[in-house]
DNA sequence: CTGAAAGCGCTTACAG
DNA sequence: CTGAAAGCGCTTACAG
């Protein structure tokens, strides 16, 4: 039925083990005369080896698993920031010789099973809070290297790859601050144990402080489109003297923006918005949306990078990586009005 | 070191096709409580399965293959549309049991070898044109499911998911004509070798002969963002006359109204919009799209239960599915501005 | 209800 | 440069 290396090493008279040489490119342990040979009947019999019986025999899969948080059971359902750094993991692993098991995680429970039934080489964390991340443990996280894109989480069995949140929101505040701002909005979600919105926070703090000036505006929210719109609809009323918000996701800046609109608040008339990501979708509203700009290919392709790494030389990278930021200046950012004393 | 079935089979007192039958659940065979007291020392032990030696041994391996075409070697460019499917293939696909094999596709001749070398147990071809599928042939096509979505390729060999693209371009022509506009942009790809672009057209064409109006302007760009964008910026001058656009996609109307805002030419004022795919971020732009919504749950949720009905069965599904589609009327259509007779 | 044996298709030391 | 043997961790008939 199908075509095995048996087949192949009879047809050609020489043995399994041969054939394996040739096949995995380990021509240095064949004569030329005899790759050659083995080469053209694997073609004109069609083989391909077995993946199983392979990762079974050498106890490596050549499998990389993305897990990603399924809210519930029901969905996986991918941001577009999630969407692009999985596109750039699958070209990048691709390009190693390595393929994607992509699995929602509906329990953060699930995940050293997931390493384990089937023997990933290595896994890739996308999305998970550094909390969840931080509990992680069992004797399969020691075997299997993980690492967690934007995480700063201290478990030493993994490895962080991320943006400079800190510098990415000191950026987004000192631009709104020299263009005259001085009641600014950080919007984001319950920054308590997530390390990416803590910087941002942070960031957000500093650019102050570098001003003289101080600030403690906070919104909590979630990072939805949705959650924007209703933050929007109320921004003007609830925060009267508010020039300016800075929004911890393009897609809650988004939101926000199309929330203005509706309580027919001028962006950036009245109101500047500055958000964080850059997605193409930021290009796509009106305003075109000002944001801070991350190297999501870099972040992809170093989290590859550094877990293949960590997957030949058993020992893990000891230091996460931080990649650069920068602010793109688009329409949705002004000087503030003239200031209107309502109270 | 890792946990065997026979180390279950040791600590239990049993033999290896006990466990074996407890673990995968065939209780039928096996005394309570045997089934107890191995489940107790499996959880105990930690036991999880070798989904490899499981795959070699029972020549299925419970894992599908989403297949997705990736533009160049270098990257992996998932649109809205595709990710949204993705995101419930994997989900469906998890419910029932299987896995998710991502992997980008840089040339259609890679398929074959694709769907052999993991032993998929079927594949989902997502965004590859008709012509490419019905091209594909061989031997693994044969033994292997196939289901293609979007597909209206003849080949036998895959079966295909899709909605009913016919008449929802209706729908779309319908409303406009129907709203007072007689000259009106169709906006799509090439569509010789696409059979969803084609079928398109075909409703299109068709809500002109429902109202007695024959029609035939046609735009041929492709549908990035980009590509809308530079066919609005030259739309009012290049066609004077007409007064809407009906894009084959979303993201390609998103465009289109952005170059129309460029160029100073008022939506829905001068020229009313049309999409297709009804994307969250169709909602999300300004002014809100008029838009044909498909069900790309549905899509997904078919896609998942035609494929894992042909693994069961043996014998494929033989007619694919069309689903329903319906026109989501928003704020980028209105009746056309009084004739102006230019010429 | 339970078990011993063969085999899935490879790779890995070990010899020569 | 080449090969024979053992083994990876399961499942599948086949017996009992």
């Amino acid at each position: 039925m199908r075509v095995t290396l048996k087949d192949i090493a009879t047809a050609a008279g020489v043995s399994m083990m041969t054939v394996s040489n040739v096949v995995n490119g380990n021509h240095a342990r064949v004569s030329p005369a005899t790759v050659a040979k083995v080469q053209r009947i694997v073609a004109e019999l069609g083989y391909v080896p077995s993946a199983s019986a392979r990762s079974l025999a050498a106890r490596t899969s050549h499998l990389v698993g993305l897990l990603v948080p399924a809210a519930d059971e029901d969905s996986l359902t991918l941001s577009p920031h999630n969407t692009a750094i999985l596109g750039q993991v699958e070209r990048s692993l691709r390009k190693s010789g390595y393929h994607l098991l992509l699995r929602g995680i509906a329990d953060p429970a699930e995940i050293p099973e997931a390493l384990r039934s089937w023997s990933l080489d290595g896994a890739i964390l996308l999305g998970f809070l550094d909390a969840e991340i931080d509990r992680l443990g069992g004797t399969e996280l020691g075997r299997v290297p993980v690492l967690a894109i934007d995480s700063y989480a201290d478990n030493p069995l993994t490895t962080g790859v991320r943006s400079d949140d800190f510098t990415g929101a000191r950026l987004a505040a000192a631009h709104l601050i020299s263009s005259g701002h001085r009641e600014i909005l950080f919007a984001g979600p319950a920054f308590v144990d997530v390390g990416v919105v803590a910087e941002r926070l942070r960031g957000f703090r500093a650019a102050f402080a570098d001003a003289g000036l101080s600030h403690e505006d906070v919104a909590t929210v979630n990072t939805t489109h949705e959650d924007g719109v209703a933050l929007g609809r109320r921004l003007a009323t609830d925060f009267p003297d508010t020039t300016a918000v800075f929004a911890t996701a393009d897609i809650l800046a988004i939101g926000i923006m199309a929330g203005l609109a509706e309580a027919g608040v001028p962006v950036p008339g009245r109101m500047s918005v500055v958000g964080f990501d850059n997605l193409d979708l930021s290009a796509y509203v009106t305003p075109k949306l000002t944001t801070v700009a991350q190297d999501l290919t870099a972040k992809a392709a170093n989290a590859v990078s550094l877990l293949l790494g960590a997957m030949k030389d058993e020992r893990r990278p000891a230091t996460p990586v931080t990649l650069d930021v920068h602010l793109v200046e688009r329409d949705s950012t002004a000087a503030p009005a003239a200031r209107r004393r309502t109270h």
